[in-house]
DNA sequence: ACTAGAACGAGACACAGTGTATCATCTTGA
DNA sequence: TCAAGATGATACACTGTGTCTCGTTCTAGT
């Protein structure tokens, strides 16, 4: 990309995701915008047609809310754990936040629910594979619905960050690993 | 309270609530609640100072994303299922709309917080209460954990509802309640 | 029924933000 | 070096905000 095009985005950008975590969805305009990036408010235009527009392309950045793959040889308890950890730093974090603003927008914009899912998809998908492996190598029973136990692991991460503004430590992903897992393990 | 207020009031909040339910909480305007309405414009800002303030008067209206306590009497699980699926039915209509709207806006806006905790409480405090019982009477492991099952339950189906757009359906009540439950059941 | 007080409608004002132009100026890559 | 593209500056019409005034309508209490 031309490098002047890719520095003022980079500007714009960073103004908008500043605004975004400091004052919320609804103060990220054109006009704001272009006033604390240094730039004209047209060239914000120029690159985002609306406000929408801004926020995916913020989402896309943000793509760090997923988890980091956990090292597959750990054994299985605590390869969820690990995972579930870097996955509520993230919403812990800025990723959080700018999550919470996008699932409000996502619920009638297309654009944004499709930018949210790209955001969100790697938590549960990872889960999925960790439990599909467990049942593959006899770790866990054969009748585990992958898919909902990635679920049950994730949903009250969300949950609590959403609904409480609850900042997740590793004694309660470890609780909940324990009541979520354990019964499946076949002995 | 004058009947000429309620009667206004109910006008805007009815106007508010289909603006929302329609277009999101963008198109929730002084404006715009105010043509629909057939009021005036500074008549809707005497009731409300800013959008906010009228969100937060729809949440209160709202109150119905709350379970319908389940009678007493019928077995744990059953007790579990039926209030779960009050909920989502809830979570499914309008209530699930209003709810995603509102939480962009609570994690900015103290007061918006507020009413979306008085509107998400009664959930988790009644599934609480139902499993505090099943301790009690020696149904459930005196080891389980009221708060964090609770999350287990409703985490998951806030989390489709809101990321996927999912409406939450009675099997998958049914495969959650018995895989949440189910380990629990003291034999 | 009368009347004071409250609520409402209508309109004005200054301001923030939108969305679209135009044109001069500056970067960039060939 | 130079053409193409990106940006800055500015203008315009529009929606929405927040506050104000004033005349009219409605309500509650006497």
């Amino acid at each position: 990309m031309n490098p002047q095009v890719q520095r003022t985005q980079n500007l714009m950008l960073a103004a908008a995701q500043e605004l975004l975590s400091e004052h919320g969805a609804e103060a990220v305009t054109h006009l704001k915008v272009a006033q604390h990036a240094g730039v004209a408010r047209a060239t914000v235009y120029r690159h985002w047609p609306d406000r929408a527009a801004i926020l995916v392309d913020l989402l896309r950045a943000n793509a760090d809310v997923a988890p980091v793959p956990a090292d597959p040889d750990l054994p299985l308890v605590d390869r969820v754990s690990a995972t579930l950890a870097t996955f509520s730093r993230a919403l812990n974090g800025d990723g959080g936040r700018t999550l919470a603003a996008m699932i409000g927008l996502a619920e009638w914009d297309e654009d944004v629910f499709d930018a949210l899912e790209r955001m969100t998809q790697f938590g549960p998908m990872l889960l999925r594979t960790i439990i599909a492996d467990g049942i593959a190598d006899g770790t866990l029973a054969a009748s585990t619905d992958p898919d909902l136990v990635a679920d049950m692991l994730i949903g009250p991460l969300y949950f609590r960050r959403l609904l409480y503004h609850d900042h997740i430590d590793d004694n309660y992903i470890a609780a909940l690993v324990q009541r979520t897992i354990t019964p499946l393990l076949s002995y």
